[in-house]
DNA sequence: TAGATTGTTAATCGATTAACAATC
DNA sequence: TAGATTGTTAATCGATTAACAATC
């Protein structure tokens, strides 16, 4: 059975169906149909149907969508429903205020070891390892790792990222200030933080020249 | 005269053009062509003539666009020709992480100060100030204040991005795991990174799927 | 002038929205 | 059954790509 491509855009809206999900279900919501649903994430109902569909019927005609399950059939297509090692290379700031952020733990990501040529002054959750860069290859040899975190310098993230997938690692989640591009066999998401300021300056300066609507 | 909306896409696009254009420069480039560029960015020359037509006739025809000068037109499109000062509330691991980051400081942003409730335990370069949350409007009254980063946890970010619009600053960039949306007059732009690692973990999951290309 | 390459118009492609038959 | 709401097909809209005349 040949799998329909998923487009981009709506991959980008599947967490925020997520989090909205998780939100009814914790004030009680039990059931929500396509127009309340899309009032939430500020599009049309229409687009909420349409996205959905992608991935098989969930609704009930005449009802709407049950939260839970919905909540739960999305939390399975993104992949949360297990646990995925995770390592941080680069132990600065940003390296730190993830191996340190609780928050991934709710969805199955464990933080296992932040790796980094200097050692010392790296302080994170008890349960992390901190080990030098070299004893990168044993670990992820030794361990169930999914996901690598690329948290250096600029100018060290394309080759750490390099170092990873050459290790087996197929998941790379970059905080450097470039984009890595995929190779064939691996994901890469980029959280580029320039261009993000980049674009608010943008919107800053050109605010007088919008009717409302962006973020 | 009319200016002409620049879509969404565009925007999105011009970080990278400015990036990329930097680096060109720093190696000693003096002129590129569409097609030359397109391939920096991974995409087609006529997309390059396209984007760049947008803001005004910035090449020659039969030699292509002048590197140093296409810099700083898009550095001026961005709004990135000027000081810009900067607050942070939230002094935790990811406000200190941004008031430390100087590479901010190469394209004229200027972090001003830190606010929490607690102060203590906040580490940040000298020259940034620490104060009480209560301090804020005093601060931004005394001080020339562009853009406000919210630092906080979920629960305190939309509190805190009503508070410093109050206040009568324009731009918002959040770091908080939630949306916050742009009302009339504030630009506004959310680094979730929930989202990026929720759709790495869907990458992820359906690499075999993909025929390479995404990121 | 001949060659190169832009800026722009036209064609294509994909994503969003609207409409409605299916069905709970 | 009547009313509500989905899933899906068709229409619209916008963004990307291709083509080419303008021009350096």
């Amino acid at each position: 059975m040949r799998e329909k491509r998923i487009s981009e855009a709506v991959v980008r809206r599947l967490p925020k169906y997520y989090a909205c999900l998780k939100k009814l279900a914790e004030e009680g919501t039990e059931k929500v149909n396509s127009t309340a649903l899309a009032a939430l994430l500020r599009c049309t109902a229409s687009q909420v149907r349409q996205d959905l569909s992608n991935f098989g019927g969930f609704g009930q005609q005449g009802y709407g969508y049950d939260v839970a399950f919905l909540r739960d059939r999305i939390r399975a297509i993104l992949g949360l429903d297990r646990e995925q090692g995770v390592i941080i290379i680069g132990g600065g700031r940003i390296g730190q205020a993830l191996a340190s952020y609780e928050g991934f733990a709710d969805e199955g990501f464990r933080v296992l070891a932040v790796f980094d040529v200097d050692v010392s002054s790296i302080r994170v959750r008890p349960g992390v390892r901190v080990a030098h860069i070299s004893e990168l290859p044993d670990f992820v040899r030794d361990n169930d790792v999914e996901i690598a975190v690329i948290a250096t310098q600029a100018d060290a993230a394309a080759g750490a990222a390099e170092r990873v997938t050459g290790l087996g690692i197929r998941a790379v989640w970059n905080f450097a200030p470039c984009d890595l591009k995929a190779e064939e066999g691996v994901a890469v998401e980029n959280i580029n933080m320039s261009e993000s300021l980049f674009m608010l300056s943008y919107k800053y300066k050109n605010l007088s020249k919008e009717k409302g609507k962006n973020g």
